[in-house]
DNA sequence: AACGTACCCTGCCGGC
DNA sequence: TGCCGGCAGGGTACGT
């Protein structure tokens, strides 16, 4: 599941190998992605990122903007089955989704502006901070994970940054202390960065704490980690480090 | 306005 | 062994 992580190393990946290019041919075989062939003779100026959505910046300022979904990424070789395929002077991508969660479309600077103006800070970006979540009483992974409140953060990383803060998932927003939420404020960016560190193999080397790992033993304490449903979404929790009644960990 | 829920879609898992 | 139902899980559209 490409969270903030992920799509960054998308991004650069991409960035490597189509920046400056120009674009020869677009192919289109999935017929729920829909890309004027008059691309064809655009260079790619950019490629950048804003929470889990992909830019492609064109230099007549039109802008592909790519949601990579549940199971979207990018290949730099023609897989046996692709939804997108991307080809410049010097190379190609082609865009693999078997879910077909993700999202291709081409969009005006203007309505960039637009969609993007309504997501929430960068969780990597300088000054940011997590205050404004105590305006809403929403467990606060429910929160975490709203696009509009903070910008990138799905449902493994918010799991992994509560576990790190030591913080019940299900902790209403607005009740969470000052130190609490510096607390995740940091854990945010350590999950997010450590992840980022990894780069491209970060498929392989993914190492969760708690996500997935339900009746394991918590790296902490070994109580066995538990699930549950928030918002229709699974959080992994340790019962232990991550009191409900309790606001701060025993240190 | 804010929150909860159904839906999209397909690979994978567990049960029989 | 093989089939099949159900689930996971991004976002979004819709109902309350």
């Amino acid at each position: 599941m490409p969270e903030l992580p992920e799509v960054e190393i998308c991004a650069r990946e991409l960035s490597a190998h189509l920046r400056g290019q120009t674009i020869r041919r677009i192919e289109t075989p999935d017929n729920k992605i829909h890309l004027p062939r008059d691309l064809a003779g655009c260079r790619i100026k950019e490629i950048d990122r804003r929470g889990k959505f992909i830019i492609v910046q064109l230099e007549d300022e039109r802008r592909i903007l790519i949601h990579l979904g549940m199971t979207g990424w990018f290949v730099f070789r023609p897989p046996s089955k692709y939804r997108l395929a991307l080809e410049v002077n010097d190379g190609a991508a082609y865009f693999e989704d078997p879910r077909r969660f993700g999202k291709v479309r081409l969009v005006s600077a203007a309505q960039q502006e637009q969609l993007l103006a309504e997501l929430g800070p960068e969780p990597l970006a300088p000054g940011f901070n997590l205050r404004h979540l105590k305006r809403t009483g929403r467990p606060i992974k429910v929160a975490l994970q709203d696009q509009h409140l903070v910008a990138g953060v799905g449902n493994m990383y918010a799991s992994e940054a509560l576990w790190r803060a030591h913080i019940h998932p299900k902790r209403p927003a607005d009740r969470l202390a000052d130190d609490e939420l510096r607390r995740l404020r940091k854990s945010i960016v350590y999950v997010l960065r450590k992840a980022i560190a990894y780069g491209p193999q970060i498929y392989e080397v993914q190492r969760f704490t708690v996500y997935r790992r339900k009746g394991e033993p918590c790296h902490r304490c070994q109580t066995p980690i538990e699930r549950l449903v928030l918002g229709g979404r699974s959080a992994y929790f340790c019962p232990q480090c991550q009191r409900f009644d309790r606001g701060s960990p025993r240190t």
